[in-house]
Parts: C-alpha cells; structure tokens; sequence
DNA sequence: AGTTCGGACCGTT
DNA sequence: AACGGTCCGAACT
C-alpha cells in the first residue's frame, strides 16, 4: 500500500487506501517521509481520494462531511471498532469524554482503554477522535499533536479558555 | 480555585 | 506483566 498526498490548507496530509476504501490518514509531518507516487492508481480509488479530500477539507473548515469514501477499518479489535463507530455520532461542535463512550459502547469503566482505541484510530479528522475530552471538560491528549486537537476544536466552535 | 497523589479500572501488546 | 489520549476522591497550596 502506498500513500497518496492530500494538499489542503493545513498542510499535506497522506492517504492510505486498500481494496476496501480509505484505510489510514496521516496528519502532515508524520508518518512516512516520501510518497513516491510512481504508478497512478487504480480508478476508484481515484474517486474515493476525491471524496476523502473533500470531507477533510471540510472538518479542517468544522462543517460536517457530506460525502465520505468507504472506510476500511477491518485492521481494528472489535472494541475498537465499537470506539470507533461511537465517535461517528459525534456531531462537529459537540464533544464527549472518554468515560462517555466507554459507557455508550457498554463497557464503563473502560476510559482508559476508550483512550488507547482512540489513539489507535487509523483516520482521524474523518473518525472524529479529536471530539473526545477529558471529565470536567479537560483537554485529554492526541496522537496527532494537541495542537491539531485545538485547532479542530476552535473550527467547530469552542471557547477554550483554560 | 487549582494542583498533586494514589489506587482502580480495562483492552492491547 | 506492563503500558496508556482515564477517572475519582483526598489531601494538599
């Protein structure tokens, strides 16, 4: 597999894809340095990197995706992908602690394990893990850098003033 | 109000 | 067996 680059306003982002869709993003600077990008690839993955590149776009703007390339999350634990459907709910502007999804997911008292799913989130932006705080409405952390996790929050509307 | 400490909790490697 | 993007209460400043 081979990452394919996604220019946007915040920098350049990389895309993975397998046969099943859209299968990891990575923020600029991390992840791998070069996308040699020799052979051109496959039709649809073309469009789906269409579909990928709008729907980034947008959350970097905190508006909701309209349109998302099918997801490949078959590389996750079954609780992970519990996790993971549980943060799609999230709506831009709205946010819920690790405590909150380890309860919606049916496993409360599972915080800390919710934190290491989200952490391994393969798709970030696009499986919203950055709408996920700390109780008392703490910052928490991101393996994308928390200054990413500020950035996107302020995008969808919140005043954070700690 | 804020901070630190200690233990408990659970899924992953 | 050890580690985390945690949580909570208690004991501080």
């Amino acid at each position: 597999m081979e990452p394919i680059p996604l220019a946007t306003s915040g920098g350049r982002f990389l895309a993975w894809y397998s046969p099943r869709g859209l299968a990891r993003l990575a923020f600029p600077g991390a992840g791998s340095p070069t996308p040699s990008r020799a052979l051109k690839p496959p039709t649809p993955v073309r469009v789906w990197h269409r579909a990928t590149t709008q729907a980034v776009k947008q959350v970097l703007g905190g508006r909701h995706p309209t349109k998302l390339p099918p997801l490949d999350l078959t590389s996750g634990t079954a609780f992970q992908r519990a996790v993971w459907r549980a943060l799609r709910r999230i709506k831009p502007g709205a946010t819920r602690s690790y405590g909150e999804i380890a309860r919606a997911v049916g496993s409360p008292g599972a915080a800390r394990a919710v934190g290491q799913a989200c952490g391994a989130n393969p798709i970030p932006l696009l499986i919203p893990c950055h709408r996920v705080l700390a109780a008392g409405g703490r910052l928490g952390g991101f393996s994308g850098g928390l200054d990413w996790k500020r950035k996107l929050l302020a995008r969808e509307g919140h005043d954070l003033t700690p």
